[in-house]
DNA sequence: CGCTGGCACTCCATAATGGCGAGTGCCAGC
DNA sequence: GCTGGCACTCGCCATTATGGAGTGCCAGCG
């Protein structure tokens, strides 16, 4: 909000600091005379109490009842996580096991449900990471088969890695030598541009009313647009890991843990958050409220996006405890991202 | 065990069957003055306790502690369930709307995920319906196509709903004719034969060194093979509305949650438990401990097998807290089984 | 003989009680 | 401006009391 950093002393900052590690390792308020011995700075338990009540009028810090020490408040990590926090570095132990894990021959989805494991299994919180979006992925070339009287089936071959079937319904038979020069067409016209390009192509081409398309280009470009059209599969992100949130006394009650995992099944909300991802300049931290949904008031979401050829295409991150660790969770974000974007370049 | 049924007199029987529909009502212990007025059977508190006695002494019910009421004990449940049960037939109306659900235009990927999500809802607990087998299903179809100098896309069609891709690593580039060839042979070869039948042909053909096979037959039947033991998508099973176990009270509390999510996230349980549905005749029901999974002690299985053909293809069912309304939840997974049958029959 | 009312007993649940222990706020003194 | 001291506040925990529900057993009745 207002640039109350003028306001507060480098000694409250220390203190702030100190409290918030300290927290964040034990789980339990933190007194001033634990706070004296720990902090590095050496003060009385009286003085560190002065600065604790100043750190609380600042919005800083709370004590959950009277007598008891204080816990950071929202804005608290806020101002940990933003200019306090030393990160750790990432052991290369670590970024060469994800880095294995993730480059060996994938298709996306499974690159996903392998990277939302990854960050689950190695900070103990629940993993999520979005689908990556196709839009500007280039289309390789397109297949059509006869299946039945009414079926048509799409192959979108995306990369040589990556093919999407598309079943289409059809108002007449089509004859497999019919498809093949529809495909034939269609693969002259677009193969290589991207997905979002031939889309507006082909919109573009079923409004113009151009002479010399003949009805077998007609065909080809309508059955385009509805394999382009059919719906995505469902899932637009995938989760693992969820149940590690249950080993979170914060979170463990059932109340809670309800509310959580609805939220988690319903999918929409998690989705709206993530996608106000893609749009923010790298990493990103919701603490607590902050995220603007009720179910994660407990929580707190590290996410950053992930990109192809320097275009953001998805965003991955991690679900957990307000109080959670930070300085080690947020490289490890950060590594996951980089890495899961190299693993969706291609090869060679 | 054993036939202990002439031992237990009709009272006995009536008495723990109103034991256990109200305890299934209520979800508390059932004492005698209550057994006493809703049992139908006119008797005064004194002598239902002797009869609960004997009850307990059989070991169908058991009380939490000294003066608390009873309930029933696994046994209890499981003899309820066997003789006891006035099963309610379902009303038309749920059915009506499950074949609607169920019968509009699905893979079966798709349809087995709206059964899942159908049977949670109905029932308010936790749905399961495992993949179909595929192994019986006739293969219509195969083709390949060129990808990149060592990989071919391969395409099963089955039905007209039901396609599937596999990328197959290649160890030198193929033309796009000598992969027609190629589909053309095995489709000559294998079209309208089911896959396990294809699946054991291919390996006789593999295996004998016939002399009529040219390299470019070899080839076919290598990449077939190649093509039908590409592992088959990991999921086995779809499970929704795990977070409606949250709403009852004896499985709401952190401990049983997680072992209970834990276990259902590890799928290998389940999936073995599902597997004996399979062969067993029509519905099977596992309460309590009877699964032999510890986190599925406070747990039924209502399970039953979906068939194609008279065959039996998958199995589905629901898992809720020992207490569940069976005579409710017996039908509703037994209509769901044959509707799921029906849906994936070919049509017309 | 089987059913019943009566009675003593057991045990859970709930609330009330009081003594820690941890931590605070404030103040006077250095 | 820092510190020690002190009174005070609360949550936590174990203890205790109380009420209610339900049992087991027994003696009596039809």
């Amino acid at each position: 909000m207002s640039a109350n950093k003028p306001d507060i002393s480098e000694r409250a900052l220390q203190l702030l600091k100190a409290l918030t590690e300290r927290y964040i390792r034990e789980g339990q308020p933190v007194g001033s005379r634990t706070l004296s011995r720990e902090s590095g700075l050496n003060f009385s338990p009286a003085t560190i109490r002065n600065v604790m009540a100043d750190l609380e009028d600042l919005g800083l810090i709370r004590s959950p009842h009277t007598s008891a020490g204080r816990i950071p408040t929202v804005q608290g990590y806020r101002m940990f996580v933003d200019t306090l926090l030393t990160v750790k570095p990432l052991d290369e132990f670590t970024v060469d096991r994800m880095r294995t894990e993730l480059d060996t021959d994938h298709d996306s989805k499974s690159l996903v449900t392998t990277a939302s494991s990854l960050l689950s299994g190695i900070t103990h919180l629940a993993g999520i990471v979005t689908l990556p979006r196709r839009e500007h992925a280039s289309l390789k070339r397109v297949e059509f088969l006869p299946l039945s009287e009414h079926r048509v089936l799409a192959v979108l071959v995306i990369s040589d890695r990556e093919v999407q079937n598309r079943i289409l319904n059809v108002d007449r038979p089509y004859t497999a030598s019919e498809l093949q020069q529809a495909s034939n067409y269609l693969n002259g016209q677009f193969a290589g541009r991207n997905l979002e390009e031939v889309r507006r192509s082909l919109i573009r081409d079923m409004k113009s009313d151009r002479a010399d398309m003949d009805r077998m280009m007609r065909t080809a470009v309508e059955m385009a647009d509805s394999a382009l059209n059919a719906a995505e599969e469902g899932d637009d992100f995938v989760m693992a890991g969820e149940t590690n949130l249950m080993e979170f006394e914060e979170l463990c009650n059932p109340a809670t843990l309800r509310q959580l995992f609805e939220g988690f099944n319903r999918k929409r909300d998690i989705l709206h958050l993530l996608d106000q991802c893609v749009n923010g300049a790298g990493m990103q931290i919701f603490i607590g409220e902050e995220s603007g949904y009720q179910m994660l008031d407990e929580c707190s979401v590290v996410t950053a996006p992930y990109s192809v050829d320097g275009r953001v295409v998805g965003v991955l991150g991690v679900i957990g405890p307000t109080r959670m660790a930070y300085e080690r969770i947020i490289p490890i974000v950060d590594a996951t991202a980089r890495i899961m974007g190299a693993a969706l370049n291609p090869r060679e």
